[in-house]
DNA sequence: CGCGAGCTTGACGTTGTTCAACTAGAGTGG
DNA sequence: CCACTCTAGTTGAACAACGTCAAGCTCGCG
């Protein structure tokens, strides 16, 4: 797997696919990349890294998925965002504190690839162009996040996990059907609630015939009814 | 930093104090900046930009103060954030879909500096140096936003009125006693609450001997208690 | 079979919103 | 100087939303 030169640069990296983001390294700086990187293997509900140690490489998921929480001082958790292949974390302990701001927790067997944050920064110093790139990657980021703030503060429960729904069958799963090994609690703290709020809400929208679901399995069935509860709130 | 002799690059520009993140850029970049960059006036309750609107220059403050709201499709509003002097807006629209994702209305007579967003994007690509510190301020920006989303759908409503009190004291006027242009609206659009669970929440501080507030005058008087209400949730 | 973790349900209390009425103060015109 | 009005602020009562608590349930697993 060790690159041949010029022809076929996407072969110098064995991940099936890397983060786009990555596109704007030159061919040497894609060669440092691939011999410094290295994958490590998590099993389901190992912690990928705390929060509020030390950040010291940028990861992206080479397989599997992965959940962020932010976490507060009195033992309450917010699911921020699921992650799949091949999104990457920068953390926004990169050039500030260096340290983590929220968890990763694998959700199922996880492979992730980790570079160091020094190696990192001096790509972003070497290529303007990647510097730039990233920016957009945080920009987006920050995008995601404000629609988050807006519906976890302005909407109530019903609307929340319409939301949460949307974006498990939109962005993670890609399918209206699907089997998760999220558990309720995830769930509710994906929503911003408890775990029996978010039970009965999720026991309304089965009794509604919007959604089918039993244990580990969660079908949507109208979906533009799910649209409407989260647009109303 | 590429500068060795600041306190003559200083002069270039006409603006007290510029946001930090310039200290990366060259003098020749400097230069640039100065005879390109624009200033305009906008008087207290003015909208410097609308959420929704296309991004074509970054701004920073150079006078005056601003709140930064984040609209939603129900009419509801979170006010974020307050700017003030030398803050800089980058704006998630940069290199993204070139769109403003939030308002921004003068609290007082305020002045803006305007730097068209291409000639930012070229400082950036080349000077990455700058790109780099440009990465930072975002990350600034997503730890404080983090703490912000913990704050907001974490605690009660003392506990938030609690985090807005001590915001606008030690981060905005940098004073426990302060007279303030925001209405109780916004004070309850910072901490994500009707007017009058505002209203009656420092009503109830009032009457508990933790703060002193009468119109738009607001004293802190504990502040020990406001920090140990913050932390309770 | 029994155990335990996650899930579910109902009753109840708290938190926060809604609505409507009222007040205070600033500006306006007579 | 006084009405007159407009807006922001304030208050209370009714109500809805949500969390808490305690009990019971399911199901995989030893």
């Amino acid at each position: 797997m060790i690159l041949s030169n010029t022809e076929t640069e996407k072969k110098l990296d064995p991940c099936e696919a890397m983060p786009e983001i990555f596109n704007a390294l030159s061919n040497e700086q894609l060669r440092i990349l691939t011999t410094n990187r290295f994958e490590v293997r998590f099993k389901a509900g190992e912690t990928i890294f705390k929060q509020g140690s030390a950040l010291t490489h940028i990861i992206y998921l080479k397989e599997g998925k992965a959940k962020i929480l932010l976490e507060d001082s009195n033992g309450q958790t917010i699911l921020l965002k699921i992650l799949k292949q091949p999104d990457m974390i920068g953390g926004p302990g990169f050039h500030t504190d260096y340290r983590h701001h929220f968890s990763v927790v694998a959700m199922e067997d996880t492979t992730a690839c980790m570079i160091d944050v020094n190696l990192f920064k001096n790509f972003i110093l070497s290529n303007p162009q990647f510097g730039l790139d990233m920016i957009a990657f945080l920009n987006h980021g920050f995008i995601n996040l404000y629609d988050k703030l807006r519906g976890l503060t302005n909407k109530h429960m019903s609307g929340r996990i319409a939301d949460t729904l949307i974006y498990l069958a939109d962005e993670v799963y890609n399918n209206a059907e699907f089997t998760t090994p999220l558990s309720r609690i995830d769930i509710a703290n994906m929503s911003a609630m408890t775990k029996e709020s978010a039970i009965r809400t999720l026991k309304a929208f089965k009794e509604g015939g919007i959604i089918d679901c039993k244990g580990d399995y969660i079908k949507i069935l109208k979906k533009d009814t799910l649209i409407n509860i989260s647009k109303k709130g």
